[in-house]
DNA sequence: CGAATTAGTAACAAAAAGCCACTAATGTCA
DNA sequence: TGACATTAGTGGCTTTTTGTTACTAATTCG
């Protein structure tokens, strides 16, 4: 009856070009900003993103993790896929499709390669059109995992002051946060324990740092929230 | 200092073959159900995701609503990507990269392909390892997303009672809600108007019939919730 | 007709979030 | 040295949101 089988499964794989494209996030200067080298001579822009192929039998996490420490001199802790990318947008190394991975790294960790730099989002230099897209979908993804996940906790030192987390988190959300609302939360949560130290910043009165210890897994047993569509 | 330059970008790139998966999600007999198609004679299992390698100039998500008209005889109105599986599970045509993305059709929705059936998610059949990854995270994201995208009215037919709905909620999130409270948000977010129609199901009082007509955009001017993490 | 069944809502209680104002501990500088 | 500016941290009141119970409404079944 059919002409050809409706379940068209049996077609040849093709062939095609691949590369992982990564997008290392980190507070910079008051904004989130992005780690991004300086392209080889004759490109057509003069930054991209970190990119390479994947090796065989290299995952793409893996790839994600090989291409970050080469700019940064260390891996990343945390890595999350953005998504594939395949459209017609131009790469620099013409790939056909690209995965974008996002990276998180903590204020103050400085890249080790002298060819790279920390620009903005608002502010970045011209791009590969899919390099761009690849930006502005893993600044979407981690705005919109910030409390999903512990996120904000990847982008600081080990230890940091409650006023620090909450700049991390205005700067993801975009806004300002009520302090004492934060910070009962916050409490709640039972993701944060004190340590016994204290950081003076110049003037006011000195803070005492926190570490990351999530401890409780409350039930969160809540009604569905039909307000927090993003689309 | 370095033997290798800091920042590898010039490596050629692979060649690797890709295919597109596809999870089509449907509400079947009070659980969610995967569609999937016959394999071939002489594969490993029985069953498979419908897949295909893309074709040239052909974007992921122009794959899968080929790839899923093929056994439905219509495209599905929703598409989303869920990720990048590239790690040695085994894929029934042994590509190197699947990309996985999960589609929505209504309930009441069949296929048209006889080789095809719906499975519920918690009693498929043996799959490659691969896609049996693909499904689990195709589930999980749209447990995930659900309230955060209007996922939940893909699932359902252009008209449907509020009992319906929530019905679909649960489904989801694998708890029951409460009817005043699922209401009460529900009629605060602005998102479904009611027709004049009204549903008689047999007993019991006739139901009125809405449909999904998303009108204002609320602020949504929240503090964070700490509670929501899932990992 | 009355019981069973499903739809829909009012009203109250409990919990969470927004907000303001306060106290605390430091540095600055006249 | 002592007032003041500055940043950290908290108590407590108000407002909003959510959970829950218990009701009323409209239909079928027998």
């Amino acid at each position: 009856m059919r002409e050809r089988p409706a379940v068209p499964m049996k077609s040849a794989v093709r062939r095609t070009t691949l590369a992982v494209d990564v997008v290392v996030l980190s507070p910079r200067a008051e904004a989130l900003a992005v780690l991004l080298v300086r392209a080889p001579a004759g490109a057509r822009e003069r930054w991209t993103l970190p990119w390479d192929a994947p090796q065989a039998d290299e995952g793409l996490e893996d790839a994600a993790a090989r291409i970050a420490e080469a700019v940064l001199g260390e891996a990343p802790a945390f890595f999350e896929q953005v998504g594939a990318f395949s459209d017609a947008k131009r790469h620099p190394g013409d790939a056909d499709v690209s995965i974008g991975i996002v990276a998180l790294v903590p204020a103050g960790v400085e890249a080790s390669s002298p060819d790279s730099g920390w620009f903005p989002l608002d502010g970045l230099p011209p791009l590969a059109p899919r390099h761009r897209a690849v930006v502005e979908r893993a600044a979407a993804v981690a705005r919109q995992r910030v409390d999903q996940s512990p996120l904000a906790f990847r982008l600081l030192p080990p230890t940091f002051t409650l006023t620090d987390l909450q700049s991390v988190y205005e700067l993801l959300l975009g806004r300002r946060l009520h302090k004492a609302s934060f910070r009962r939360a916050l409490q709640a949560s039972y993701l944060v324990e004190p340590t016994d130290e204290w950081r003076s910043e110049g003037r006011g009165r000195p803070a005492q740092l926190f570490r990351f210890a999530p401890r409780k897994r409350r039930g969160a047993r809540r009604g569905v929230r039909f307000d927090l569509f993003t689309e």
